[in-house]
DNA sequence: ACTAGCACCTGATCGC
DNA sequence: TGCGATCAGGTGCTAG
């Protein structure tokens, strides 16, 4: 569920809360919260201190004074929340790490979300070296961004929700970046010019954005931030979960389809294949 | 090597 | 009121 403007959101909430804090012990409460490929038990980081959260795509981690990283993915339903001792624990609660001063909390409905113990190789954790730098990221290489999609014979939505073209964007924001790009979700990567390829990572960098601005878009509480308070983007959507409502470009319906086993929303008149 | 499809979960909602 | 089908913002494994 979390994309990229959510993900930042928690990240910076993060930052501001437990930056510089002692973890004093580790409670792991549901088997699938830790990743099976993760080195060790979360509980390994009980003692540490938190000197730095960072973040690639929807990819997030906590870097300790020690080699290695705490990372977490929120998957679906993945929240963190601060909480103070003693408040009752939430229905999903997956782990808990207890601070100095607060509890910090790792909640997740559906349970793909997870936490790992991941070795840093060169500041990046083993487990997200397979990510590509999202738009955001001083690493993040436009050229050779749009040379990837070029070489791909997909579906041009399917390249933008692949997290090792370019990472970070998810549904919500793929739908929004093609609409804005005025793009056929199904066109064929491999097929679009470099201009109009370009036109898209635009898109997407100004989509997300704005998006982080407001806090990150919510449907429900499923996504909140560290406070467990919810954005407000899903006001400025434009295509996205707006099937059979008028395009705001050219008042034609927008249409839903479905393939990659997902919903893809888009204005059949703007968006031609 | 690349791509497409499905599996992994819980819960909300909708139609009957 | 109850039940089954469908849907949900992600990733990763596997079969072709």
């Amino acid at each position: 569920m979390p994309e990229l403007p959510e993900v930042e959101t928690v990240r910076r909430g993060l930052e501001r809360w437990c930056l510089n804090q002692k973890i004093f012990a580790v409670e792991p409460l549901h088997p699938r919260a830790t990743n099976p490929r993760s080195l060790s038990a979360i509980t390994e980081v009980s003692g540490a201190t938190i000197k730095k959260i960072a973040r690639r795509g929807k990819f997030l981690w906590f870097e300790l004074d020690r080699p290695y990283a705490l990372v977490a993915h929120l998957g679906m339903s993945g929240q963190f929340r601060i909480q103070p001792f003693g408040a009752v624990d939430e229905k999903h609660l997956r782990a808990r790490f207890s601070l100095s001063k607060k509890e910090l909390r790792f909640i997740d409905q559906r349970t793909f979300g997870w936490l790992a113990i991941s070795a840093l190789e060169d500041g990046v954790p083993t487990l997200v070296s397979a990510i590509a730098p999202d738009l955001l990221d001083e690493k993040f290489d436009r050229r050779a961004t749009v040379k990837k999609f070029q070489s791909k014979r997909s579906e041009v939505k399917r390249v933008l929700l692949d997290q090792s073209v370019m990472s970070g964007v998810g549904n919500i924001y793929a739908d929004e970046s093609l609409w804005r790009a005025k793009i056929h979700p199904q066109s064929i990567a491999a097929e679009l010019s470099s201009r109009k390829i370009g036109q898209l990572i635009d898109s997407a960098e100004s989509v997300m954005s704005q998006a982080l601005l407001e806090g990150g878009t919510s449907f429900d509480s499923l996504y909140t931030n560290v406070n467990g308070e919810s954005g407000y983007f899903e006001h400025s959507l434009q295509a996205y979960g707006r099937e059979e409502q008028p395009c705001a470009r050219c008042h034609a319906l927008i249409r839903r389809i479905v393939f990659g086993g997902r919903s893809s929303h888009f204005c059949p008149k703007c968006q031609k294949l």
